[in-house]
Parts: structure tokens; C-alpha cells; sequence
DNA sequence: TATTAGCACTACCACCTAATGAGTGCTAAA
DNA sequence: TTTAGCACTCATTAGGTGGTAGTGCTAATA
């Protein structure tokens, strides 16, 4: 095997290699791998040995170069477009080179001066803080960037209100304590008075204020099926509406900024994979289920190129980490790019945001 | 004058001319200017003497349309993008087209199911709605489109409510006639129990119930002036809360859908006005008075090219018109595009997607 | 043995050229 | 008033050229 030679001791001692080639490849060629990449994120343009030799810090001749990145391009972490062109990274290449990066570099201050939401107007509200954060982060990164809003299944009661509509509408007003207000409408058969609304209403504050509507709707259901609440008309009622009223129908909302931004990067040029991207962007679901995962786990999460599994964003890399209040996670923030991005500079960005959001977020929390 | 003898008979006999053109151009010279609009809204491309020439009705010689055109060219009408080159309508031509389209030309059946409201959902809100019209319009056109949410100051309340949050925090919720949830934050200096905030909310709501916020605003001043409100003090107290409550200080929103296809559509595909478009549609406030515009009249607007005033937009054209409940007009939704647009089957859809609209949402409305 | 210099080769790119063709305006004839 | 004919313009296209940035391979070198 010829690329056998960039394999370091580790991989030489063991004999093992395959899945954790970025362990294995010897200094020399990790050097230039992560130099072609730096350069390619920097230029956009394939990566020639000559160049590379410049560029690169240590002496060393475009041949020997091009011996490194000829097997390189065997191993799968480069491609030419063509024959006599320079060499560009592969999605592969941008894994290794994200694994590589140990420090997360810090946001520059005068950039974070910038990362400040103005949003301490008074009356402002979760929604318009989150709609300026992903506005900003879209402005810096010049991608497109998405915003989760609260999830509603983890956020807990502040305050709940029924109001009369109409003989068979009732609104339903859900105040969280992460300072979401929620509202929708539900049917019933029978009519009832506003006031019996408002005793239902401040039975159902009493009971669930500060519980997660999750856990509401548990115990509503325990209530259900409890025979000895049947007799008791109030409570039956009251938790008949507390079904419906709890039930989230709502998939869950995200906003969206910057989405031209792409448009405008050279990468996305070619009219085939722009058609892809506003189809992607036109079906919210599959880009709402990439932030529903980055909720779950700790930190900044990226996937590169095909890592996610929505193939129309196949083309791009997604960096997405969540933000909280001071009690729950509460939805996830993150910027669609090329797979050329500048991980470091972005992943600072997506990250600081998110951190200034969540404090942000948490002074306006109710508790 | 060479271009004289497209004058009909009205000119020609009163001798005026100048502003209304399209009423002095002679028969012919209409048919020709109308199938060279025509022509080039299909086929995106100048439009020469020879095409139209078999293309028309009337059987004319390409040299005859050839001095009808040079003197269309002369009045204004059309322009070439080089010497050699056809004519090209200009944006007095598509006013002139526009003008001259007497019947609104109805929606195909097919599109016409296409555009039912599918937000029959239970529980599904007015802002919902507008999201969904303005995603279904924005696909039926290909085009970018608008649509702003109702205005708060002409909606009529239903309902407000007074929420403790914390000691110098009230969450106020308003709730309108025309079914719009709104809630905001408002600050105060000494704290009231929930008890005293509920006497508050029902002394407003009987007070202000069916008043426009407009009416109560004037309403709350009046009470302000009035020197005996002074000494009695839940009245003075609801007062000045309802003061700050019903201040509006949202700006109003709109909600924008399908940018990206603008920037598919060839018209658009220079880079400088690509710019100038993301630039455009960043800066929500001049779109936002342009929907305000469109809100005042009946009828469907339409700004063709620099008719509008928003410089950035000068290289499109906007169809708009507003939508209502069966009270009151609530907001305004149109469509953003080339000026070559097919304006007969835009201006349907604009306004057939209108009636929907209407018609969902005054089924949504609290009356 | 690893590295490098040298060389032949490839393919894109920018530039020029000539041919094509769709369009015009003008003039003179119908 | 309309049309045919003609000369002219200019964008577009295809073909050809030289230059350049890259490659791979081989043989010489440290």
C-alpha cells in the first residue's frame, strides 16, 4: 500500500488503521493536510504544491509535497477537480481538521463587543431577544443561521388563563417561566361561563405552577383515570380542559436569518445545489429535527458535509449548540454554512452567542 | 415630432399630449406595444421586429413594426439594451400594460383549491394563518412575498390581562377582536398584589371591551386630565397601568416568505442587484410603509419599478393589497418581483389569495 | 532511503479572431 | 402608408493561441 508511509507509530506499532486514520497520519502530513485546509478556507481555491510550499512554515520541496498529497488523495482526504488542478479537501479532511482543533479560540473583543443584544429595551420578549441573536449571528458569519424556540414540553408553568371566545372556543393563554407566552384555541362542547374559566384557571395555577408541561400532563392524566375525580364536577372539568389545553400541538417554531446570505457565497453558485438549499430551507421539519439533536447533548455540535442525515444540506456544514435559562436547556442556535468554513472563527461565534443568549434569556425568565 | 402619427384621433383633434399617453397612442401602436409586453414577460428576451411580426395578430411587416417600435422607443416605451438589439419594455410600458387591463383576469380552478387555507387545524392562530398565505402565495408566484400582521392600533380588544411576574414586572396580554395574541412586558415602580392586577384587568376590560386601542389611548388621556379620577384610587391606579399597557410600542411585523426564489429568477441574477434585494429585505421598515400604503385604499396596489419609494426595490415591481376580518381592515399582503412579471395572473393571485385570507380569518374573529 | 530537481504533460484560462445571426435604420419602390 | 432591400451594428459563438498552475514520473542527490 503506498500511503503506508504517512502512518505514525502509533498505527506502525499496532498495525491497526482504517477508522481513526486522523490518529494515524505521521506529523508531516497532518502538518500539510491542515495546512491545505487553512489555506482552502482562507482562498476557496484548489491547493497546488507550489503554493503549499510557500505558505506552509517548515522547507519543504513542492515535490516531496506533492508525494504527501498524492497520498493523501489515496487515504480520501483530498480531490482534484480535474487533472491539473490544485488539490481541495474533503469532507473527511474537515473532520480530521475539526478533531484536530483542541482550543477553541476565543471571540475577538471587538467582535464580542458587537455580540451584546440590544434587546434590553424594556417589554422586549423571548421571541424578539431569539430573533435578534440569530439576526446577529447571521450578520457576523454571513450564513445562514436558525434559532429553536423554547421547547414547550420542557418549559414550566408560570401561569395559565381561559378566556371565553365564543359558546364553543376557549383561548388558552400558557405563560412559561423561561418568559414564553403561548396561546391557542381549543373547542369544547359545552359552553361555560368566564367565571367558572377563571375557577378552573386558578385551580389549574394552583395545582401546576413552576411543574415542566410534561410533567402536567402526566398527573393530568393520573387525574383521568383516578374514579374517584368523576364525582367531583369542578375538578372533572377542570381537568378535562387541562387536557386539552396542555396538549402541544405546536411542532415547535424556529426563525430563520440570512438564508440569502448563501446565495451570495461563491460556493453555492452552481444553480443545482441553490435549488437544493431553498428546498431545504422550505421544509423546516428536517432542519428543526438537526436542532432537536443538538438540544440533547452538551456543547457545540458540527456536522459536516453528509454527517447530517437531511440530504439537501449534504453541501454544508451545520455548527449547532443550545442555550438555556438558568434552569432547563431550552432550544438550540446554530449557522448553516459550506463545508469551507472557518470551523474555528464560527464555532467561537455560535458558541459565544449562545452563551450571551442564555444570560440574556435568564434575566428575563420569571423565576 | 416624428413619433406623431401614433397619436389617435383624441390627440390629434384637442392637440394635447404628454401625460396620458396611453390614451393618445393609435390603435396599432397599442396592439404592437401590448404583444411586445406580452412577448417579453414569457420569453425573459428583447423582442425583435421579426419575432413580433409573426407572432401578432394582424399581418404587419417587420418594417412596419420597426417604425411603430422606433417611435414607441421615441415616447418612452421601450429601450434597447444595445443597438442591435430588440426593444425591451420599460417600466412606463408595464404601467401603460397594466393600466390597459380592464378585466382582472380569475384564477384556474386548479390553483383556486390550491389556495383553500389548509389551517383548518384546531387551534391554529392568526399569525399562523398569515404564515401559511404568504407561504402558499410565495410558492403559487415564485416570487418573494409579504404579508404584515394586523395592526394593533386599529384592532378592537377583547380582552387584556394583568400578570404578576415579579415585583416590578407585569406581563400584560392583549387579546384582539381580530383574534391576535399579543403580550409584552411593562415596568412599574411600586408592586400590586394579583388580586389588585385582576380588579385592574376587569375594570379595563369592561371599560375598553369592542374600543380600538386608538380609542382607548384617547380615552386614557381623558381620564388622565381629569382631575377627579385623582382621589379614587383603584380607578387612578387602573389607569395609569392601562396607560402603559395599551402604549404600543411594537412596531408592527410582517412576515416575509420565498426571498430565496427572487434570487433564482434571472432578472436578478446580476450580482449588484442581488445586493441591493438582500439588502432590501433586511431592512423590514421600508417594506413595511409600503404594506401600510396599500392598507389605506381599496383595491389592489401595484408600484411598477421606481414607482415605489424604496430605492433599494426600484428594480421591481410590488403587487399589494389588504386583507380584513368583517369589521375592519387588518393588514396588507402582495407579492415582490421583476417588473417583468406576469401581472394579469399575479394580480389574481394576489388578490384571490386576499378574499381567502379574509374570509379564514373572519372566521377566526372573536365577534 | 527520503528528498529533490527536471521534464513532459494536462487542462484551465484569458485573449484574440472570424463567422454567424438577429436585430436595427434608412431609402426607394409599390 | 406600407414594404422590400440593403448596409450596418453588435452580441454571441466557435476555433485557435499562448500562458500558467498544476500534475506524475524518473533519475539524481544528500
Amino acid at each position: 500500500m503506498h500511503g503506508d508511509f504517512l502512518l505514525g507509530k502509533k498505527a506502525a506499532v499496532t498495525g491497526k488503521r482504517g477508522l481513526l486514520e486522523d490518529l494515524v497520519l505521521n506529523e508531516r502530513a497532518q502538518l500539510v493536510l491542515i495546512s491545505i485546509i487553512e489555506n482552502y478556507i482562507q482562498s476557496s481555491e484548489p491547493i497546488g504544491s507550489r503554493t503549499l510550499s510557500k505558505s506552509i512554515g517548515v522547507t519543504l520541496s513542492p515535490a516531496t509535497i506533492r508525494n504527501i498529497m498524492s497520498d493523501l488523495a489515496e487515504l480520501g482526504f483530498l480531490i482534484q477537480t480535474h487533472t491539473s488542478a490544485g488539490r481541495v479537501p474533503t469532507d473527511k479532511a474537515y473532520r480530521f481538521y475539526v478533531n484536530s482543533l483542541s482550543t477553541p479560540s476565543s471571540v475577538p473583543e471587538q467582535i464580542k463587543q458587537k455580540i451584546t443584544l440590544v434587546s434590553t429595551e424594556q417589554g422586549m420578549q423571548v421571541e424578539g431577544i431569539l430573533a435578534e441573536a440569530v439576526h446577529l449571528l447571521a450578520d457576523l458569519t454571513k450564513f445562514a443561521c436558525v434559532v429553536s424556540t423554547p421547547k414547550a414540553s420542557v418549559s414550566r408553568l408560570q401561569r395559565i388563563e381561559l378566556i371565553k371566545i365564543s359558546e364553543d372556543r376557549i383561548l388558552v393563554i400558557l405563560v412559561t417561566k423561561a418568559g414564553v407566552v403561548r396561546d391557542k384555541i381549543i373547542f369544547v362542547k359545552d359552553s361555560h361561563s368566564q367565571d367558572f374559566l377563571n375557577s378552573v384557571a386558578s385551580f389549574l395555577n394552583e395545582k401546576f405552577k413552576n411543574h415542566s408541561m410534561l410533567e402536567i400532563r402526566e398527573k393530568i392524566h393520573q387525574y383521568l383515570v383516578d374514579d374517584r375525580n368523576r364525582y367531583h364536577d369542578l375538578l372533572a372539568q377542570a381537568v378535562r380542559l387541562g387536557k386539552k389545553a396542555f396538549e402541544l400541538n405546536n411542532p415547535g417554531e424556529m426563525l430563520i436569518d440570512g438564508q440569502m446570505n448563501l446565495l451570495l457565497d461563491s460556493h453555492f453558485h452552481k444553480q443545482s445545489s441553490v435549488r437544493s438549499l431553498i428546498e431545504a430551507f422550505n421544509q423546516k421539519s428536517e432542519i428543526m429535527k438537526i436542532l432537536d439533536d443538538a438540544m440533547r447533548q452538551k456543547g457545540v455540535h458540527i456536522f459536516i458535509g453528509i454527517e447530517n442525515d437531511f440530504e439537501q444540506l449534504h453541501g454544508c456544514s451545520l455548527i449547532m449548540t443550545s442555550y438555556r435559562n438558568n434552569q432547563n436547556v431550552l432550544g438550540s442556535i446554530g449557522v448553516v454554512g459550506p463545508t469551507s468554513m472557518d470551523y474555528k472563527r464560527i464555532i467561537s461565534f455560535v458558541e459565544y452567542t449562545a452563551e450571551i443568549l442564555s444570560e440574556t434569556i435568564t434575566e428575563r425568565s420569571y423565576d
